[in-house]
DNA sequence: CCCTGATTCGC
DNA sequence: GCGAATCAGG
């Protein structure tokens, strides 16, 4: 059964497709005999390839052509059209990467005995430095602190835990 | 691996 | 005009 595209199925696909209904959904709404494929490639016959809500940012890479895997050995022109680019590199920003930690100061030259040993960056990099702040717990400033010495009372409930605990807190 | 639309091209 | 094959990307 391959009604073609009547009037009333361009239709129904035009208004489908206005709706932001996807190919594929299209396409089992109009029952068998199509494919998505069917219904792309009438949409784009039909010229509303754009849409309201497309689902994706449309296209923005470019394909060269479709390389099928030849087909007959009738008289191949071999048409050499390549629309290979040869553009040259836009050069590749080195971006550093992002640092959460502002505070970067202190190398490991200048960080003295009261500072705050948190590092920062990348051990292996030149911008690799420490925190610097007062350090106040152990080596680390409060805000550090709190994230290298974290409290794990996650979890519980169970009675072994509480129990642990309670037992370990005579010892104290 | 699922999905999406896009594109090409033999029919 | 049609749509399968193929692609690129989320």
């Amino acid at each position: 059964m391959t009604p073609g595209w009547t009037e009333d199925r361009v239709g129904a696909l035009k208004k489908l497709w206005l709706e932001g209904q996807s190919a594929s959904q299209i396409a089992k709404a109009l029952g068998g005999g199509v494919t998505r494929n069917a219904v792309i490639g009438k949409v784009h016959r039909l010229g509303l390839s754009g849409r309201a809500a497309p689902s994706q940012p449309a296209r923005a890479t470019f394909r060269p052509s479709r390389p099928r895997p030849a087909a007959q050995p009738t008289q191949a022109p071999s048409a050499p059209r390549r629309i290979e680019s040869a553009q040259p590199r836009p050069a590749a920003p080195t971006v550093p990467a992002p640092m959460p930690d502002l505070p970067g100061t202190a190398t490991v030259m200048t960080l003295g005995a009261h500072m705050c040993k948190w590092p920062i960056g990348d051990p292996s990099s030149t911008e690799f430095s420490f925190c610097g702040r007062r350090a106040s717990e152990g080596v680390y400033c409060v805000e550090h602190a709190r994230v290298a010495y974290q409290p794990q009372v996650r979890k519980g409930g169970k009675d072994g835990a509480a129990e642990l605990a309670r037992s370990l807190r005579r010892y104290i």
